[in-house]
RNA sequence: GCCCCCAUCGUCUAGAGGCCUAGGACACCACCCUUUCAAGGUGGCGACAGGGAUUCGAAUUCCCUUGGGGGUACCA
């Protein structure tokens, strides 16, 4: 990378829906290649598609951005000397610059309706031929052109492609692509209605946001050789190109909504950490070696290079995903994890909205020990502790029968249990665990049962985290009380079945 | 249809002619640890799409076939 010239990239979404994780990984390489060569990072917002743009979806860019951590030096809220970074209020930058290639014949007023052209692209598809626009108006004289404004039309402004010869230029990742210019349409680059479509907006934009680099998905392979024209016909430089694979989905087509969760936002709600998002992103296109794939925020700027962007499409497995959130879970400490977890507590209404009060915290995050190897997404939290706040379990009483156990016995059992849980001096995790151990070794009982009931007991389910762990967070009075109630359900039970 | 891109385990990938009997990770299976579930440990299963060509030697280079994907708008 030549080192006079600093590198500007930059991420251009429309807000025409939630940003989705195709987006976020285009932006996180992007922002990757900024910050790797101390370069300036661009966000535009390409809002001319007026009847799907909603401003919700910028905010839902700038939130899904910066929850991700991917800031940027230019853009909405940020501000910058090259903007404005909203193309439609750039409009005028537009004009300049169509207006420039209308008086030099490289572009053109085209006045063909839609049903003029749906009629040339049935007569394609008819004749089994590649449909290109006719070029029609191409060579109009002023005289037609009056005539057919005089019937009320509206122009669009195409561009006028050279018609032979061929377009190439080295991608960043792929190496040469070339095309015929007789593939290329006669594009519109002016909608009747004054507003830019993308090809040309994004040519004007990415030259006078001084866009070195330009990063995104394959799919604007087929763009890029319109815009190379573009760009020479207005006599600007050209940037770099770079096209990165698309994402996949598990039938290997674009991932979509249909696929499932797609937007950041719903991965956000479903308690994916933004590190680890970003570190599963990286991953997807990008590898560093045959060792590494956890890295911090701070290696993947140092260690990120273009040249180690693959060229094959990745399926996006949410599988991984899920262990590289586990494994990110398991390394936050205590008190941060808590706090991640308090918002999904509160939405689930085992915690009030209120602050909590440092004992409170202190209470949540015992808790929150106990499920941290557990998770791997912060939404199971509740799901998982749900029990330590309510005050009635709901189970089944069967349940408080270990295998090879009679109801009577087991209600011995934990009557048992209940007399030495009274009489430990000490409540805590080590002791209980060692009178209980002694309660089975007197009973000449199998641990897991004696455990196993009481778990239920406890809990009101087969599957907790570790039982004299989960008492101690629980304390004395709570720990009888469902111990009491286990007692009192198997009384019932036991009636039932002699009645 | 036409144009373009791509092609290593189920998935993400390492591999830039001999280091490959193709390495790692996720998932899966087994075992160990263990009060359940996890976590962790050990081991296992598992791939160079096919065919030519170049070369003393190809996963690595070239060509063809096949397969997959993308594009083909007054969407971006």
């Amino acid at each position: 990378m030549s080192s006079e010239t600093k590198v500007r990239v930059r991420m251009a979404p429309s807000p025409t829906g939630p940003f989705h994780v195709g987006g976020a990984r285009t932006a996180l390489f992007n922002w990757l290649f900024a910050r790797h060569y101390g370069g300036v990072f661009v966000l535009r917002i390409e809002d001319t598609d007026v009847l799907r743009s909603k401003p919700e979806y910028t905010q839902n860019i700038v939130d899904s951005l910066r929850w991700l951590g991917l800031d940027w030096d230019e853009g909405p809220e940020a501000g910058g000397l090259l903007g404005p970074y909203f193309q439609m209020q750039r409009l005028n930058t537009y004009r300049e610059a169509s207006d420039r290639l209308l008086a030099s014949d490289k572009a053109y007023y085209c006045y063909c309706t839609h049903e003029e052209l749906e009629a040339e692209r049935e007569k394609a598809r008819a004749a089994k031929v590649a449909y290109r626009y006719s070029r029609r108006c191409r060579h109009l004289t002023a005289e037609q052109r009056s005539e057919l404004e005089a019937q009320g039309r509206k122009p669009v402004i195409r561009f006028a492609m050279p018609l032979d010869g061929t377009v190439g230029f080295r991608d960043m990742i792929r190496g040469d692509i070339a095309f015929a210019n007789q593939e290329l349409d006669d594009l519109v680059i002016v909608k009747s209605d004054g507003i830019p479509t993308y090809n040309f907006a994004v040519v004007v934009d990415d030259t006078t946001m001084e866009i070195t680099h330009v990063i995104r998905g394959e799919d604007h392979i087929p763009n890029t050789p319109k815009q190379i024209h573009i760009f020479r016909a207005l006599g600007y430089p050209l940037p770099q190109f770079g096209h990165l694979p698309m994402i996949l989905g598990p039938d290997r087509s674009k991932l979509s909504k249909r696929h499932g969760a797609a937007s950041i936002t719903e991965y956000a709600e479903l308690g994916y950490l933004p590190e680890a998002l970003v570190n599963y992103l990286a991953l997807l296109g990008w590898s560093y070696d045959d060792k590494q794939e956890i890295f911090t925020r701070a290696e993947l700027i140092k260690l990120f290079s273009i040249e180690r962007v693959g060229k094959t499409g990745a399926i996006f497995n949410i599988e991984k995903l899920d262990w590289l959130n586990g494994y990110y879970i398991r390394q936050l400490d205590l008190d941060d994890l808590t706090r991640r977890i308090l918002p999904f507590l509160r939405q689930a209404e085992l915690v009030g909205p209120e602050e909590l009060t440092a004992d409170q915290f202190g209470h949540v995050k015992s808790i929150v020990a106990l499920i941290q190897e557990r998770l791997k997404r912060l939404a199971e939290a509740p799901g998982l502790t749900d029990f330590f706040f309510k005050k009635e379990l709901e189970y089944d009483p069967a349940l408080l029968v270990s295998k090879a156990l009679t109801p009577m016995e087991a209600r011995a059992t934990i009557m048992q249990a209940r007399e030495r849980i009274v009489a430990t001096a000490v409540f805590d995790a080590p002791n209980l665990e060692h009178t209980m151990r002694e309660l089975a070794e007197d009973l000449a009982m199998k641990t897991g049962q004696l455990f196993g009931s009481l778990r239920v007991a406890v809990t009101g389910r087969t599957i907790a985290p570790p039982l004299f762990q989960t008492m101690a967070v629980l304390g004395r009075e709570q720990t009888l009380a469902r111990v009491d109630r286990a007692i009192s359900m198997l009384d019932k039970m036991i009636q039932k079945l002699s009645a």
